[in-house]
DNA sequence: CCGAAATACTCAGTGCGCTGACTATCTAGG
DNA sequence: CCTAGATAGTCAGCGCACTGAGTATTTCGG
């Protein structure tokens, strides 16, 4: 009997969260677009004509699973990829009309939803709940590198 | 220009949290056993012989997943799968010796690598951090079935 | 100019996570 | 007893997410 209490394990929990996001955004959002394509759709907003690797890093998903997204995103009609004629490494990408239409449909409901997600919470405490999982996140994704210690030219 | 700020979405933070953590579980705990993996041993070191479906509820996962889950648990040789006499649809799992000493094993490595996960945290705001995401996970959980209003009897 | 290193992307393989359709079994009503 | 419904599990299909290997292109050193 020497089983442990879930409920204090921070990597159980952040996978409960997301399936919590998960079926609220199925319901409130679109069952078609997911929250990381409404990711990268956002991120080609912002800034049109980015190459594929830079928009995953933008939002966080590695080269395979970025490739998987834009292309679904591309079998859809959304966004646009042509090969970048100064580097023949790089696929440029930008939104059609279509994906630019989306977007704007569902960053409505996507504002509409994390209402609803975070009405359990004050705002005090929706603030405090960004700023913790934030400082959590960015400190596990600084022990990547373990590497680079100081500034001293390399 | 009409983008987002995704750093205020919760289904973002919580995508990155997961990922932040998936990283930490991959160097400190273990390339073989996953997350979830260790939950569903955990669940039935706690309560042996448990069908599929509880330990799928235990844990966070539906009738599909926990399928999967168990099978490769199953095949690694952690845990014995026998059809319950009683009532030929269930599936009764037990822990084996092996998967007992491999609980055993992770669950030190895993109380480890909670430490340096919340390490960037007080112990203040680590409860904190806790009572944030329980408190919208079961919110949005409790959506799920919107039925169900009163206690009156049926 | 030419070969080596770096870079962007693709592909294969593994695993989590969900839905919807299906099968087997059990339970309850008539 | 026998059929209708509920329940446990399987299976197919989609999508996210990672690693490691491989390809194409560019860049840099000689």
């Amino acid at each position: 009997m020497a089983a442990v209490d879930l409920t204090t394990h921070p990597g159980h929990l952040a996978r409960r969260l997301q399936q919590a996001h998960h079926l609220l955004w199925n319901t409130m959002v679109s069952e078609e677009i997911t929250s990381p394509q409404f990711a990268v759709l956002n991120t080609l907003v912002a800034e049109p004509g980015l190459d594929q690797r830079t928009v995953g890093e933008r939002v966080g998903l590695d080269r395979s699973t970025i490739a998987e997204v834009i292309s679904r995103l591309g079998r859809r009609g959304l966004l646009d990829k042509v090969r970048d004629p100064q580097d023949g490494r790089r696929s440029l990408l930008r939104l059609t009309d279509d994906g630019l239409r989306t977007h704007r449909r569902l960053a409505v409901r996507t504002a509409r939803m994390n209402q609803v997600f975070l009405a359990p919470l004050s705002a005090a405490e929706q603030t405090q709940f960004f700023e913790l999982i934030r400082r959590v996140s960015d400190a596990a994704e600084g022990l990547r590198n373990p590497a680079e210690p100081l500034a001293g030219q390399t």
